[in-house]
DNA sequence: CTGTTAGCGCCTTCAG
DNA sequence: CTGAAGGCGCTAACAG
């Protein structure tokens, strides 16, 4: 009662040809007459053919799956990312199979493993910090590999994303040139998120080349979210320090930000400026859109991927791709 | 140069078995004596060994993969339910494969063919709506299939997610046991999201068991957001009708709504009441905390997982697990 | 408790 | 332009 489901032998036997040339038809491989491959055609339809994955990928010793290792998908930035990833992979018959770290280098390390397992078309991870066991792993393997979000490095093979200490720098740089002089700043942990850190030495930096420095900070501890922005902001704010401006580690921060202003009866700008970093779409749905820095999360992953697929070697040297970001002048800074 | 990636057989040289017992010992199958076992795993552990999946998915016909069907990854929503997914596996050898449809039946086709050519352990998919070729893929394939997110209809096998239509229903509730009396509706275009029409008609159904009526409405055109939200407000007070409440179709477009009041000078609730559906994360860091309805998107994900991986065969009777709601009281209605 | 024997369905290599 | 042969690395079924 089950049917059968067809293999290539059946396609083959119905096409009245050998099962490699049903196999050259569907690769798009190797010279084919256009009436064998019209009849080869005919009957993968006739019989709804799908070729099985696992066959293939263990006798070409490669797959059509594309690794896929993020640090989380509460961080609304990570699945922006893979959507941008599935966009690229849409029309192909490439299927992108994740995994997450919950920024732990030894998650990491462990999910690395379970993909190469499936002998993966190319892998993508994000960031620079992988455990020396993660980069031998990817190194003995000649598949491409592409870190993802951050530029100030040497990857192994790719990478894709901006500079996050430029970014850093340039939202002091706005700042400055805005007019303020009392800028402080609001964060969150950064041993897990190098990227943020990597902005704040930027913002340090260019605070620093203006003659000025940052007049108060506060760090909440773990991740970022609205909320910690929020009552984080509160606590600086608390201090009394006299400050015209804040650099947020990112949005959720910012908007969290916001958020305290409103309660508190703090008029933005005017009273204090907030500035981001992401552009993220709820920042720009407040009554003043945040001014923030947009950070391209869908070209990174589409980018990526498009670079991957373009070229099976990995190339001899390591190639950066540089996605930019954009000011956003919003009305809050 | 490059170190020959390892193979059963190379174990079983180390260790002095057949390949049959280091496979055995691997997927801890059939009976194993304990110094056998602890020799197997030396060898395994001092060559790196790494099954390759794609070789015991050939000879077993089916694969450590579970396929994951998504609407969407812009909704917040949807990296929720996968962070569940996420959570339940980590600890299994399974992988996700992911698609995304964007609310396109043709599209979950598609994916579908493609994800069962991988021989998955499991499909997880979204919603009863499906076309009828995906349906009968399904059928004749006697791998697990969850529909998440709704039960307010019939699955294949399970469904796991909660009733819409009851959420609806105890929203219209709420609001009329605090007194509003001319309550209105915002939401967004139920062509794709079949669930935000649930939830509609089952506000509309309490409203009229209350001897009430939907006083205005208005929804936008696409996909909810928080632009759209504050917009759609806007509009709909444009019309002067007297509204107290407002039902939003989800927190991204309450969150919108009360943008537009905090721009407008309207007091909420004084003024305006608002309620949302979802229990994001936004609507809690508001001046007020929103109302709304928590619909534990994290949970249905674990769930299916765990309810899947508990049993392989699918059971006779379709089955179906209401991970229920609860109502979020807030302050903003 | 362990080994032997056959494939799983496809792709690669080599002939023709 | 097409076909035949062999094997990818693992697991299932059966012996012993």
């Amino acid at each position: 009662m089950q049917p059968e489901t067809p293999t290539l032998a059946h396609v083959a036997r119905l096409a009245n040809v050998s099962e490699n040339t049903v196999s050259r038809v569907i690769r798009n491989k190797g010279p084919i007459a256009g009436e064998t491959r019209s009849r080869v055609i005919s009957a993968i339809e006739q019989l709804g053919y799908v070729p099985n994955r696992a066959a293939g990928s263990l006798a070409s010793s490669s797959s059509l799956i594309i690794g896929v290792i993020l640090p989380s998908l509460s961080n609304i930035v990570f699945p922006e990312v893979l959507q941008g990833i599935h966009a690229a992979l849409a029309d192909t018959s490439y299927q992108p199979m994740i995994g997450v770290t919950d920024y732990d280098l030894l998650q990491e390390q462990k999910i690395l493993s379970s993909l190469l397992a499936w002998q993966p078309a190319a892998i993508i991870t994000t960031g620079f910090d992988h455990t020396e066991t993660s980069l031998r792993m990817l190194q003995n393997n000649r598949i491409r590999v592409a870190e993802l979000m951050d530029i100030d490095n040497t990857p192994i093979d790719l990478a894709v994303g901006l500079s996050h200490r430029k970014a850093g720098y340039e939202s002091a740089r706005h700042l400055v040139g805005r007019g303020y002089r009392h800028i402080g700043y609001v964060g969150h942990d950064w041993t897990a998120d190098r990227r943020a850190f990597l902005r704040y030495e930027g913002f340090r930096q260019a605070l620093q080349d203006a003659g000025q420095s940052i007049v108060a900070e506060a760090r909440c501890a773990g991740g970022s979210s609205t909320l910690a922005g929020r009552d984080t902001l509160a606590d600086l704010l608390g201090r009394k320090t006299t400050v015209d401006a804040i650099v947020f580690s990112n949005d959720d921060m910012a908007v969290g930000g916001y958020m305290h202003c409103l309660g508190a009866g703090l008029d933005v700008p005017e009273d204090l400026a907030l500035f981001g970093f992401n552009g993220l779409d709820i920042g720009q749905a407040l009554p003043k859109p945040l001014s923030t820095i947009r950070s391209n999360r869908f070209l990174i992953g589409r980018t990526a991927v498009e670079t991957l697929l373009a070229q099976a070697e990995r190339p001899a040297e390591p190639h950066i791709i540089d996605t930019g970001f954009d000011i956003i002048e919003g009305a809050t800074a």
